[in-house]
RNA sequence: GGAGAGGUGGCCGAGUGGUUGAAGGCGCACGCUUGGAAAGCGUGUAAAGGAGCAAUUCUUUCAUGGGUUCGAAUCCCAUUCUCUCCGCCA
C-alpha cells in the first residue's frame, strides 16, 4: 500500500510510474477524495477544539453549547466515513510501484536474462519428462491423487518422497548455518488481516483457500506461500534499529487454487494445489532493499548451485510482476523435456509495500519512524526441484542420479531406480 | 462444550470520571564519572493524522465499535483476541 502523503506530494509522477503497470485505476477519484477527506478532517478539528476547550473551562453556561458541537461532529463523521472507505478501498488495490531498474513490459515474454550458469546436459537418447519418468519409477502417482482427493494433487512415494524429504533439509541446512536465516516452522493458516498484511487480499481472495472453522471466528486462509505467515511476523511492530536485518526461512506446503490457470501445465506436477517450498524472508531498512535483494537471489541460485543444476537469472517486467514487489527476480531452471527455462525461485522486494499495510516500522540513527522494507524469495520451490532433478539427472534407463550433495541426506543413495 | 480473568506507550507494568499522553521500571540516546569499560548518577525518549516552506501548532489514539456525561483509559453494552480451570480429543 502507498503512502497518501507520498502520492499528494507529486501526483504526477505518481500516476506515471503505475503506467508501467498497465493497469487502469482511477486516480482522479482518489484526488478527489482525498481532498475531501481533508476538508472533513479540518471541520472536525476546529470543532473539537472547541468543545475541549468547554469542557476544559468546566463553565456551566456553556455545557449546551458543547452537545451541539456533538452533534455537529457526529454529522460530518458520518460523511467522512464513507469518503474515507472509498479511499482506503481503493488504495488498498493499487500495486506497488516498480523500480526504475525495472523494464517495461507485459507480460513473461518481455522479461529481460541477466545471467546464465551450469551445464546443460546433453543426452544420447530422448529425455523422459518428470511425471514419464515418476510413473515409470512408481514413485509419483497422480491417478491415485484423482481418487483422494481430485486434480492436481500429486502421491510422492518411496525413494521420490525421500528426496523430497531430503531436499527440504538440505536447503533449510543451507540457509540457516550458510546463509544467516532463522528457521521458523510457522502455522499454515493466515488470518484475514494477515493476508491483508502482505497483499494477498484483498484482490486474489480467488486464489486462497478459505478454511471454515466454528462460527465467531475469524476468517483463516491456507497459506498460498510461507512468505505470507513469515512476513507478519513483524505485523505491528515498531522495531528497534539493533535487531534488522531479520531473516527468517521456513519450509512449509503452499496451497494454490490456480484459479484461472486452467489448462496450464496440466501435465504432471509443475502446477498443484499443494505443493512444499523452502521460502526466505528479510525485514530490512528501507534503503537497503536491493543490497539485500541481490543477497537473497544469491542465497537462492547458491542452492541451484550446489545440486548442479543448469538455471538463469531473469528481471521480471513491470507487467509480470507480483502486486507488492517494487522489483523481482526469477530463477529458471532447465527442463531437458520441455527444452527450456522453468521458474523454480521467484525474489522480490516489497519496499515498504507491505509494511506500510502491516504497519511495521523501525527507528533510525535519526530516530525517525520510518516503514521497514520486506523482502521474500524461494529458495527454493522443492516440488519443481524433484522435477528439474528427475529430468536432468536421468539415466537411459529411467534411473536417477542423485546430486551429491543430497546424498548424506539420503543414507548415501546414489541411484534412484525400479526396485 | 462449561466456568473465570484480561487486552494500557519499543517492552514490562500502575492507574476507576476532570491539564493522564498517561506513574514506575526495562530498553534506547546523550551527558557526567573512569586510564578505559562496567556500575552509578543526570537528562531525554509514543504513534497516527491535519495545517504550515519551516520553526511550530492542532486533533485523535489506553483491543475494536457503540452508549452515558459538559468531560471517559476509568462507568454501561456489543464484538474480537489472548490466557487460566473443567470436560472432550490427540
Amino acid at each position: 500500500m502507498h503512502n497518501l502523503k507520498d502520492i499528494r506530494k507529486d501526483f504526477d509522477s505518481f500516476e506515471k510510474a503505475l503506467e508501467k503497470r498497465s493497469i487502469d485505476i482511477d486516480l482522479n477519484n482518489l484526488k478527489n477524495l482525498d481532498l475531501q477527506n481533508r476538508e472533513f478532517i479540518q471541520k472536525k478539528e476546529s470543532l473539537e477544539k472547541e468543545k475541549k476547550d468547554i469542557s476544559k473551562s468546566k463553565d456551566k453556561s456553556l455545557f449546551e453549547k458543547s452537545k451541539e458541537i456533538s452533534l455537529a461532529i457526529e454529522k460530518i463523521n458520518e460523511q467522512q466515513k464513507i469518503v474515507k472507505e472509498s479511499l482506503e478501498k481503493i488504495l488498498s488495490n493499487i500495486p506497488n510501484i516498480p523500480h526504475k531498474d525495472v523494464p517495461n513490459g507485459n507480460d513473461e515474454n518481455d522479461n529481460i536474462e541477466v545471467s546464465k550458469s551450469g551445464k546443460i546436459p546433453k543426452f544420447d537418447f530422448t529425455p523422459k519428462s518428470h511425471y514419464e519418468l515418476g510413473e515409470n519409477l512408481r514413485m509419483l502417482d497422480f491417478d491415485l491423487a484423482t481418487k483422494t482427493t481430485g486434480s492436481r494433487f500429486v502421491f510422492v512415494k518411496s525413494k521420490l518422497a525421500l528426496l523430497e524429504r531430503a531436499l527440504s533439509n538440505f536447503m533449510l541446512d543451507t540457509h540457516i548455518m550458510k546463509n544467516g536465516y532463522e528457521e521458523i516452522s510457522p502455522p499454515l493458516l493466515a488470518s484475514e488481516n494477515t493476508m491483508f498484511g502482505t497483499g494477498q487480499l484483498p484482490k486474489f481472495e480467488n486464489d486462497q483457500f478459505e478454511i471454515k472453522l466454528e462460527a465467531g471466528t475469524g476468517r483463516k486462509f491456507l497459506i498460498p506461500t510461507a512468505e505470507v505467515i513469515l512476513t507478519n511476523i513483524v505485523k505491528n511492530n515498531i522495531i528497534e534499529l539493533k535487531s534488522l536485518p531479520l531473516r527468517y526461512v521456513a519450509s512449509t506446503p503452499c496451497f494454490r487454487k490456480e484459479a484461472g490457470s486452467y489448462g496450464k501445465d496440466t501435465k504432471g506436477m509443475i502446477r498443484q494445489h499443494q505443493f512444499y517450498k523452502v521460502e526466505m524472508v528479510s525485514i530490512v531498512e528501507q534503503e537497503k532493499c536491493l543490497e539485500e535483494l541481490e543477497r537473497m537471489t544469491n542465497c537462492a541460485t547458491g542452492i541451484l548451485d550446489d545440486l548442479e543444476l543448469p538455471y538463469r537469472k531473469v528481471i521480471l517486467c513491470s507487467g509480470d510482476m507480483g502486486f507488492s514487489a517494487e522489483k523481482t527476480y526469477d530463477i529458471e531452471v532447465w527442463l531437458p523435456s520441455e527444452n527450456k527455462y522453468r521458474e523454480i525461485s521467484s525474489c522480490s522486494s516489497c519496499s515498504t509495500f507491505q509494511s506500510i499495510r502491516m504497519k511495521t516500522r523501525y527507528k533510525n540513527q535519526k530516530k525517525e519512524t520510518l516503514y521497514t522494507g520486506t523482502l521474500n524469495g524461494s529458495g527454493l520451490a522443492i516440488g519443481r526441484t524433484l522435477i528439474a532433478i528427475l529430468e536432468n539427472f536421468q539415466q537411459k534407463d529411467g534411473s536417477i542420479t542423485v546430486p551429491k550433495v543430497l546424498r548424506p541426506y539420503m543414507n548415501n543413495l546414489e541411484k534412484i531406480s525400479l526396485n
